[in-house]
RNA sequence: GGAGAGGUGGCAGAGCGGUUGAAUGCACCGGUCUUGAAAACCGGCGUGGGUUUGUAGCCCACCCAGGGUUCGAAUCCCUGCCUCUCCGCCA
């Protein structure tokens, strides 16, 4: 959410940054729902401080043990006037609520121009994809050859877009994970977290899910209104919803494994083969909460600690810079890490590295008090992925593959494979 | 699942429907005293919003959340959420 404030006050400037991302302002609308909140506003407050001071003089004749009959007949008619004008003011700033809910962060000053992924900017390069003397094959067909990766199994379970790991694939999976998370608490100065999986609408709120994207995510039925997690990301931020963290406590880092589900609502016939787009994944999520001065900064460590498992793990990637058309609604800037898959001949996404500003923050109402001044100040978000657990797995078995289908074991997962060097 | 108790400021803990944004204690910050510290004493100490050029002033809201009763609600009523205790069940 952006400052309402600033939405008030420099309408013109925030508009324009805001086409920069192709998003329209209806900067009509905003201003004559403004005014006309102002108005309602100040007459509401107006008459609650006459029912205030009425009320209390009434209270004190009484206490007097004089005649309050008089005093009550000249409010008579006060409630409903200000139930009147309480509720027209509700109802107006409902309506600037939910249009402020639905309005994108800014992007920042470094992000490029652009409509579509096509146009985002790449920074750097790290390895070389590797160079086979035989035709690499995809996960799917490593992964089946061997009766250790099963579609058919797990869409009879439950339907398409899951999977079955078996044996030392799924080992492989957990390994992965074990190997983030150590280097993550060990190397980066995370402190690793465990947290629900399903979480409620105001969780979803905070970070940016809801209202805008309800279809994305699954739903539970039954009596309470909780929602499967997309991403780590909504239960770790929403650790500090309503929270003012002392200035001891900053910066907070997180890092956390989880299940993520996802609908892919407006994906189909994308990715349909193997396990790059699943409702089910595991993944690792990096979540940093710092004070405002030190986000960007932030933004670019993260982004390194997500690049160091790439490294330790061998795995060639590239990092690019989302454009303003391809970065994602709560974010101000966004780095993309981009594994090299061989059976595709191209880089895929792995993880995602964003600063959000204050964005969820002020959905969120998470603060750290500055103590130069004592008061608490909106914190900024900072988060990434580090990294998607089950697209690794595809890199990894697609680039460590040979000639017959195995796969060696990278060097740093080993110890977690019981000294496995090749499946 | 059954029975009961309760949710008030950082913490503890008062609060007859009226002048209570909220006693008191602790913690915290500033000061006096002291060679220094402690003790003692004095003062300060919530958050959000509106208005405004304003971190000045004024005003509004907030005692779990949402409704309601009332001229007036932390205090009464309803609903929800959460916590605790006992019994039952259970990974």
């Amino acid at each position: 959410m952006l400052d309402p404030r600033l939405l008030r006050n420099n309408l013109d400037n925030i508009a324009a940054l805001l086409e920069r991302r192709g998003f329209k302002l209806d900067k009509a609308r905003i201003l004559s729902l403004e005014t006309r909140r102002k108005e309602l506003q100040v007459q509401a407050q107006e008459l609650q401080s006459e029912r205030n001071s009425r009320s209390k003089s009434i209270g004190k004749a009484k206490a007097a043990g004089e005649d309050i009959q008089p005093l009550l007949a000249e409010v008579a008619d006060l409630g409903d006037k200000l139930k009147q004008q309480q509720e027209a003011l509700n109802e107006v700033q409902a309506e600037l609520r939910d249009i402020t809910l639905v309005i994108p962060n800014i992007p920042h000053d470094s992000v490029p121009d652009g409509k579509s992924e096509d146009d985002n900017r790449e920074e750097r390069r790290w390895g070389e994809p590797p160079a086979f003397d035989f035709e690499p094959k995809d996960h799917v067909d490593l992964g089946e050859a061997k009766g250790l990766m099963d579609f058919d199994a797990a869409s009879k379970l439950t339907g398409s877009r899951f999977v079955t790991l078996q044996g030392p694939l799924a080992r492989l999976q957990r390994a992965l994970a074990q190997f983030m998370l150590d280097t993550h608490t060990d190397e980066h100065g995370y402190t690793e977290t465990y947290v629900p999986f399903l979480v409620n609408r105001d969780s979803l709120r905070g970070t940016g899910q809801l209202p805008k994207f309800e279809e994305d995510l699954f739903a539970l039925k039954g009596e309470h209104q909780y929602y499967l997690i997309p991403t780590a990301e909504v239960p770790v931020t929403n650790l500090v919803r309503d929270v003012i963290i002392d200035d001891k406590e900053m910066p907070r880092r997180w890092v956390a494994q989880t299940p993520c589900f996802r609908s892919e609502a407006g994906s189909y016939g994308r990715d349909t083969r193997g396990i790059i787009r699943q409702h089910q994944f595991e993944k690792i999520e990096m979540v940093q909460i710092v004070r405002a001065s030190d986000s960007y900064d932030a933004l670019e460590a993260l982004t390194g600690h997500a690049e160091a498992i790439l490294q330790k793990l061998g795995l060639p990637y590239r990092v690019v810079t989302l454009c303003t058309g391809d970065i994602g609604f709560s974010s101000a800037k966004t780095y993309d890490l981009e594994v090299w898959l061989p059976g595709q001949g191209k880089y895929r996404e792995i993880s995602s590295c964003s600063n959000f500003e204050d964005f969820q923050a002020r959905r969120l109402q998470a603060r750290w008090r500055n103590p130069k001044t004592g008061k608490p100040e909106l914190a900024h978000t900072v988060n990434g992925s580090g990294l998607a657990v089950g697209r690794t797995l595809v890199a990894v078995m697609e680039n460590y593959q040979d000639q017959d289908g195995n796969i060696t074991v990278p060097e740093v997962l080993r110890p977690y494979m019981g000294g496995l060097e090749v499946i």
